[in-house]
DNA sequence: TTGTAGGCGTTATCAC
DNA sequence: GTGATAACGCCTACAA
């Protein structure tokens, strides 16, 4: 399929032709490579402006074996926690001059490598995983990102991997959801709900905190965490399934959940059958996205700092392209922020 | 700055080597390209399965000026409505093996142009433009669009420019905006409010056709439309905005807005006032984003149709990248998806 | 059907 | 300081 792409721009042979140089100063001048006498550096600057010329990225990206350019996976791109997230990274990543190669991927683990590999095949220079949900608690399953690590940098944002070259930022997903819970218990709730939709790194986290605040306080941390399908993304399912919970005769003052659309979907809930909120059920939701003032009231949510681990991993990022040495893994401390769900 | 980038890897040159036969060979069979012998064509295969080789996509698009990826500009890439916009678009054009660089390029004129340059200076093939604010009202602030126009293709989603190499995928916003606010007062409203936030070509457009619908009604078109400044997103402070409003002595009992975030806003706005709504406002908001979900009562929204905006604007790409001629402007119609704020 | 060789537009290593 | 020139890794006439 010949395709059209594009017309025949001027290149650097033209300009240094017209320069009456040689392209190698050309090149020189461009780059801002100290040797070359002002003179003609204003020279050639002078033809590369008159024609607008800008260099071909893909024969410097040949030459030099970077097109600058990072890949970003994410599972749903258009969630709202997703979604911020890409929104960062692009910014400070185009601030250190790389260019981002979105790819969405579903939650599916084989598209997932699918959608790994039609990245890699565009050499990008690293590839950032955005969300907990890439590291699969079955281990195997991970392999493709090993594989991966091999060949270039691989950053976690929310998750965790020990494997040469594979790096992480993530937030203390345990702890918040211990002193969340901690919290609501000690503030008087009788029973603390928990609620999850994966039981990826980060899931099965905030179900470790989960347990150990229920533990403190001497309560059945296991009947009342519920795994919600993760397939179930609409705020009106999400209250649909906790009906269902609700239906088996589970009673609960108050709920922690792993996502603030899970949240979302336990205020539709209380809504439905006139429980109100926050004096007969509190909630607090997790990541403190702009759901939570959509909502009415609005979401008491758990910060989980995403410009903060945005801004680390792009740093990591252009440390390690520039053959720096980086730390494996950081930890942000989460924050709760209250509104009026609590 | 030299950079690690890239261990090298084996190239098309080893693999023929290996396989006993010529690079050209090793091409054709990459490609599939059809003239190459059964027996080869395995023998290469194999060696090429057995190395896990992948040619380099930087060389292959030197050669190809090429290398399928296509940009999208989009304000902001966390907006609700864009953001899904970018999810579509990326689905869509990976279907089509174009990878998506993404760039937020934020509201300012003299940034979008800034950013439009940092993406074409990656030799995208074409690139869309996502959001109605990036065709301004004032024509000469769009001489940058058409000079990228003269060197790729342009596709514009939600807006329209007439220039070669232009194209454009829109909603009929004019009509869409009309018909909600006939049938508001169709349906008994005395004072319909619109509200917009930016003089962008939707902008003007659905203001239109809300001027069309109060003159039908004898009202006073001019009073009742009224402009949100766009830097401000934040919900409360859209309502802080509406109380302004309110507090001139205008009085309204139903609005239409040209975004889902501003008729949140609304719906923030009669909470706050004790205003019940639908009963005594009744709000319509614009895009069905997911935002429409989480008010409450939820909202009645304009359904413009993004999903299938998307699949014109990638099929339009594939077209013009393979040398059809398409359509330079298509127009869809939107619906009205009621809900509880009406 | 297969191989040879030149070209794609830069960068970088040498000489000068 | 500047200019040849060989990479970079792939594609594709053109020959064979």
């Amino acid at each position: 399929m010949p395709a059209l792409r594009q017309q025949n721009r001027m290149n650097i042979y033209d300009i240094s032709k017209e320069a009456n140089v040689s392209t190698a100063t050309v090149s020189r001048v461009l780059n801002g490579n100290a040797k070359v006498s002002e003179k003609t550096r204003t020279a050639v600057l002078e033809v590369i402006r008159r024609h607008g010329f800008q260099p071909n990225a893909i024969a410097r990206g040949l030459s030099l074996k970077s097109m600058n350019m990072v890949g970003i996976l994410a599972a749903d791109c258009k969630a709202p926690f997703l979604a911020q997230a890409i929104h960062y990274l692009e910014d400070f990543l185009r601030d250190r001059n790389y260019s981002t190669v979105l790819c969405c991927t579903g939650y599916n683990v084989e598209d997932k490598k699918k959608r790994m590999e039609f990245l890699l095949a565009k050499n990008v220079d690293a590839v950032i995983l955005v969300g907990s949900g890439f590291v699969d608690c079955d281990d195997s399953q991970n392999q493709y990102i090993r594989d991966v690590a091999d060949r270039i940098p691989v950053i976690l944002i929310n998750a965790s991997m020990s494997y040469p070259n594979i790096y992480s930022v993530a937030c203390d997903d345990r702890k918040a959801v211990y002193e969340a819970t901690e919290w609501l218990y000690r503030t008087g709730s009788e029973n603390v709900l928990f609620m999850y939709n994966q039981k990826s790194y980060s899931g099965i986290r905030k179900l470790a905190g989960f347990h150990e605040a229920a533990r403190t306080y001497g309560k059945d941390w296991n009947t009342y965490s519920v795994l919600c399908p993760n397939e179930i993304t609409n705020v009106h399912e999400i209250a649909d399934f906790i009906d269902s919970v609700y239906d088996t005769g589970l009673k609960f003052d108050a709920a922690v959940t792993a996502d603030d659309n899970l949240a979302a979907g336990m205020v539709k809930f209380g809504k439905r059958h006139l429980i109100p909120i926050p004096e007969k059920l509190r909630v607090i939701g997790f990541n403190n996205s702009y759901i939570t003032e959509y909502c009415e009231p609005e979401l008491t949510s758990i910060d989980n700092r995403l410009e903060d681990l945005c801004r680390l991993c792009v740093d990591a990022i252009s440390g390690l392209l520039e053959q720096n040495v980086i730390p494996h893994n950081e930890m942000l401390s989460a924050k709760i922020i209250f509104r009026g769900s609590t």
